[in-house]
Formats: structure tokens, sequence, C-alpha cells
RNA sequence: GUCCCCGUAGCUCAAUUGGAUAGAGCGCUAGCCUCCGGAGCUAGAGGUUACAGGUUCGACUCCUGUCGGGGAUACCA
């Protein structure tokens, strides 16, 4: 149980002879807007002062002393209208302090009936390179599973790979018409890339692309001839697609070819940025499926046609509903994700269902989740975590001077180089002034650059409200001061050195903590902000938001910054003083690590 | 046309879901290396929360309207 959770539960207990439902009034204790009026507060008197017909400040009077204060509270205050204020006892904190430091979990309890989560995210398209758009739910859908298997939730990651669409009629054609067989030896990746950018920008000029351009100013670019050629070869695809959906024999073998080499380059990708799913279950894995859900959604009488296609309607004159099969008879996203959902029900039996995915889905998903209610599948949460697009400094989405999205390899090989130079910058700095830097190996150096390098650019999306859209700015993404992934991982190093200068071991501080001690304002702050852990994590694990996680961080990184400041660790006044603040340098350092972890984000001994 | 999201410091974003004097980073200004790592720390300037009403003890937050931006709108997934 975390701070919080054990305060309501004092004021839960002290409210139940005040009013019936206490719940939502002990809900309303919180932590504190600003530290001088103590550590929590409780808001409810404002609010029960209406319902019960008396002056707020009288009601929190009654709630006050009606609180059992236990070992763990000071006696609170009441201020302005009704708030009561609550300050911890200072002795509770510093025993809370020595408990988190023994185990592994921080003082996170497992939580009490664990959930089933099946997580579906990133999900690429694997005919084409990945891009900055596939980052988001990467690794927002890869935080979230660590942080519910962290908590103790069972947790099904499950990549639904788009490998059965459209752009694998793109590929079939290119390769049928342009393949290089010399490159396709040698480097197959590369060629299939090159082959599906070339039938891209072949049929550019009826397609709308990643660009957002309208129709009207995308075809005056282009001449007649141009145009007429792109629409003959987007045709030739989609035949390409049918043939390949109808079992034609060439285009299977194709297929079959074809995968292993996508898979390489989307998984080369996973492995850098240490992405894992347990499945990857992609579209062409349902396709066989696809006629068993048609029949039972007719079978129910959800499904009936309209336009010569098969859609399903759920609301009176819907201008747009869901449709389960078009009218040249080929299945839609909407009958393939159906049969996922199926499938994952009866094979994992999920409490919950994560998809994250962009925003501009949330119509379909609404739908989506619509019809397989109805359909039966009613006992699964199924959620939209949608998160915001990410766009380029004009606000449209984000793309390079070419006009095509900047490439997830290039955007991380940047990072990398970024961190680097970074690196060396800084380093000949200190030098300069005389003072000491670590001699990294150049192994150690190697590693270093691609552990900040990618880790800021995962901390600048994560530290993104998930929901808002976001401009994407090179520098904000590689940045290394302010609240990054960088100040986190040199703020852990920093504390690891201490342990390094001081010959000690942090072992015995996780095995047999010694006491703390908090008679410093600053050592106080620092054991609060470490106790409020559990906290966090429950914030983000339920609102879905790694945010939270990163805004925790960075006032954990503050507080520790102070308390670094004023409060001398290796030269304290007494050897117990010095142990209590070891202790509270190694938990800071484990709570950095630890929640750097659940973000997908490595650490370094030295940097 | 209809529906959804958004508008907060010069820029990029927060604001514990209706709480006390709206906060950070970057940039700018001024300080701090005989003191455990300066990728750091301290302080300062910077705001009519797009606009106009309303709801109440209290509104960036909820409601109505206006302006502005973005997105989604059956046969791409």
């Amino acid at each position: 149980m975390n701070l919080l959770q054990i305060l309501q539960r004092k004021f839960h207990d002290a409210l139940s002879g005040l009013v019936d439902d206490p719940a939502p009034y002990a809900g309303l204790v919180k932590p504190a807007q600003d530290p001088k009026f103590g550590d929590y507060q409780a808001n409810c008197a404002m609010s029960l002062a209406k319902v019960l017909g008396k002056q707020p400040r009288v009601v929190a009077q009654e709630i006050v002393q009606r609180l059992d204060l236990g070992d763990l509270l000071e006696p609170p205050e009441i201020a302005g209208p009704g708030f009561i204020n609550l300050r911890l006892r200072t002795d509770w904190l510093a025993a809370r302090v020595q408990e988190m430091a023994r185990g592994d979990r921080l003082g996170v309890e497992p939580v009490k009936p664990p959930r089933t989560y099946v997580i579906d995210y990133s999900s690429p398209n694997v005919a084409k390179p990945m891009h900055v758009g596939h980052l988001r739910s990467t690794i927002i859908g890869d935080s979230l599973a660590r942080l519910l298997r962290f908590l103790g939730h069972h947790v099904i990651s499950d990549n639904h790979l788009g490998d059965w669409g459209t752009q694998f009629g793109m590929l079939l054609y290119g390769y049928k018409h342009f393949r290089d067989e010399e490159a396709l030896n040698t480097d197959p990746v590369r060629e299939m890339a090159r082959i599906y950018i070339k039938v891209r920008d072949l049929i550019k000029p009826v397609e709308a692309g990643e660009d957002g351009e309208d129709s009207g100013t995308r075809l005056k670019r282009y001449t007649d001839a141009e145009v007429a050629e792109a629409s003959r070869v987007r045709d030739e695809c989609r035949q390409e697609t049918a043939r390949l959906h109808a079992g034609d024999a060439v285009n299977g073998r194709l297929w079959e070819m074809f995968m292993p080499w996508c898979r390489q380059e989307i998984d080369t990708i996973y492995e850098r940025l240490d992405v894992h799913f347990d499945h990857t279950l992609g579209e062409s894995f349902y396709n066989p499926m696809l006629p068993g859900v048609l029949r039972s959604l007719q079978a129910k009488g959800l499904a009936v046609e309209s336009k010569g296609a098969l859609i399903v309607p759920l609301r009176e004159n819907d201008p747009t509903p869901p449709m389960v099969r078009k009218k040249d008879g080929a299945f839609t996203y909407t009958t393939s994700d159906l049969a996922t959902i199926q499938y994952r029900v009866e094979t994992w039996r999920p409490d919950a269902m994560l998809y994250v995915v962009d925003a501009r889905q949330a119509l379909h998903f609404k739908n989506l989740f619509e019809v397989a209610r109805r359909w039966g599948l009613d006992k699964v949460a199924l959620e939209h975590v949608s998160f915001g697009s990410v766009l380029g400094p004009d606000r449209k989405p984000i793309k390079t001077r070419e006009g095509g999205a900047i490439e997830l390899g290039s955007l991380l090989d940047e990072a990398v180089k970024r961190a680097a130079e970074t690196y060396h910058q800084t380093r000949e700095e200190r030098r300069t002034q005389g003072k000491d830097v670590p001699e990294l190996s150049a192994a150690e150096l190697k590693a270093v650059s691609e552990v900040v390098g990618l880790g800021a650019v995962k901390y600048a999306d994560l530290s993104q409200n998930r929901t808002s859209d976001y401009v994407f700015d090179w520098d904000k993404m590689l940045a290394m001061d302010g609240n990054t992934a960088t100040y986190m991982q040199y703020a852990y190093a920093r504390v690891r050195s201490i342990f390094q200068e001081g010959g000690e071991d942090a072992r015995p501080f996780r095995t047999q903590p010694p006491a703390a001690t908090l008679n410093e304002p600053h050592e106080r702050a620092l054991a609060l902000q470490l106790l409020r852990l559990g906290e966090a994590l429950e914030v983000a694990a339920t609102e879905y938001k790694p945010s939270a996680i990163t805004g925790y961080l960075w006032d954990l990184a503050k507080s520790y910054s102070g308390f670094y400041q004023n409060c001398p660790v290796l030269k304290a006044e007494t050897p117990e003083l010095r142990q209590s603040r070891l202790l509270l340098c190694d938990l800071t350092a484990r709570v950095i690590q630890r929640n750097l972890q659940l973000l997908g984000i490595r650490t370094v001994e030295r940097m």
C-alpha cells in the first residue's frame, strides 16, 4: 500500500460515521500543493460542508477529531476555507525508508489480484522501413508492459504486424519489375526497402502519402502522363494484393520469401530499442479465420448488406458504419481485428486488452469495440490507449526535406552520434578546467553513447503527455540537460561514484539497511520523495501514462540535488549519519535505475 | 456538412482530474569550481490560461457561444 492509499484509508475510517459513502471524500486526500502546507492535504471538508449543512471549518474540525493519527501523523492543521493539512511523522518516515531499502521491489508490493493484460503495440506495416511515426506506439507500449509487469500483473505483449495489406502488393509489383538480383543477393533487406520506396514514389501522384497534402494540389504538381502512369501502377499493385489473398502460388511463395527480410529490418530496430514481444501474430495469421467471423456476424444478425458491401449498423442514420466486407469481397481491418480479439480472448483469457495506437484511429476503435461487445466478447475490457501525433515545426505530420518521414534507424543513429559528440565536448571542457574525468575504454565509450543517445530519444517521447500532439524537434529529442534521460543517467552515475570514492560496498545497504536519520529538512524531503514511488507508479499504471514516471523522476532528482548540496555524505559528522546518508544515496540510485528500466532506458555505472 | 481533439511565459511542454500565490525545461540576465563528478547548482525577469458570458466557497479545468489550429469521416490498414 502506498502513502496516499494509507492516508485515504485513514480518512475513509474517519468519515464513515459522517456520510453514507465516504469513498469519494476520502479520494480528496492528495499530495500537498505546496510543501509549506505539509506533505498531504485533504480537501473533503469543503464539499462535505454543503451536504451536511455546516461550516467547512467546523466539518474539518470534526474530521480531524475522528481521525486516528496512529504513529504516522502529526496533529493536522486546518487552513484557509477548510483544507486539512497533513504532515507525516519524521520517525515514521525514517522507519519506512529503512524498510524500503530491503529487497529489490523498493517497497512496492505486487498488486493484490493480478490482472491479465494483452498489450497491442508497435504493429508496423512490415513492407516498408519504420519511421518516427512508429516510435510512440513502440516505446509507450513497451513501457506500459514493463510497468504492469513490475506491479505484478500478467502481461502478454503482441505485435500485430501489418503483413497482409496493400503494401505487399507494392512489394510484389516492385519485385517483379524493378528487382536488382545482385543487390538482392548481397543485401535483400536494403533492396526490399529500395523497391518499396521506388513503387511508393511512382504511385505518389494518385496516392495520399504521409505528407497529408490534399489531392487537388498534389495532382497539379504532376503531368498528365505521370498521373496516368501512377494510376496504372496502383491498379497493378492492387491486383497483386488480390492475387496474394486469393491464394496465388507465385505471390504466396514470394510472400514467404519477403517476410524474413522484412522481419529482419524491423527486428534490428527492436533489438536496438531493447523492445521485445511475447507474440508477433500479424494480420496474415488471422486471415484463415475471417470467413468464420463473417458467418458468425451474419448469423447473429449483426452484419447486413449495404451498397454491395457488408456493414454492421450501430446507430440510427450512421453515415460511416464499420464495414466487414468490401463490395469486391475483400475483408477489412475491422474483420481482421474482430478475429484478433476473439483469438486473444479464447487463447489468453485476458481481463483487459490495450491498443496503443494513435488518436486518429479513435473512431475505428470505438466502432470495433462496440461490434465486439455485441458479438459477445463483452467480458474483456477493451481500451484504446491513444496518443497524439508527432508534428513537424509547421505543425503538420513530421517529414524530412525530401518529403518522406524520418526513418527510425537514422533517428537512432543521429541520437547516438550526438551523444558521442556531447560526451567528448563536455569531457574536454572539464579537462581544461583541470578536473578529473573518468577514463573510459573504447568499448565503454561506445556503450555510453548508445545508452545515452537511445535514452534521450525514448525519454523525450515518454515524458510528453501521452494524449497530446507534440512538435518534433531534433534538439529537444536529443537534449541532454533539463528533464532528460541523460540528466537521470548522470545523476545515477554520480551517486554510484560516491560509493566508489568512499570505498563503500552498496550491497549491505540492501540486505541489512542501517537506521535512517532525517533531521535535516533536505534529508526528510528526499526520503518522502523516495517513499512516494509506489504512488507515482500507481498513477502511471491506472492512467497508462509513462509521463507520470518521468515527472516523479524529475521531482526526485530535484530533491536529491537539494540533499546533495546541503548534506555531506562521506564527510558526515558521525559514522551513523554517514551510513544513513549513504542509504539515501543508494536508494535514490536504485529508484532512478528502476524507473528508467520501466521506461526501457538503461543506465551505466560511469559516464 | 457532422463528429472528435487542442489553444497556458519568446519557444517546447506541465498543472495531482474543481483547490490555496498557474509551474518546469530551453533561451535570456546575475552569481557558484581550495568543498563527495559543473551533462551540475542558486537567484531573477518573463502570464488578462485565445475571447465573451455562465455555474460556486473556489475555474486552466465544468457549461454555452465566438475566433483560430489539427484530426476523423464505409470499400488503405
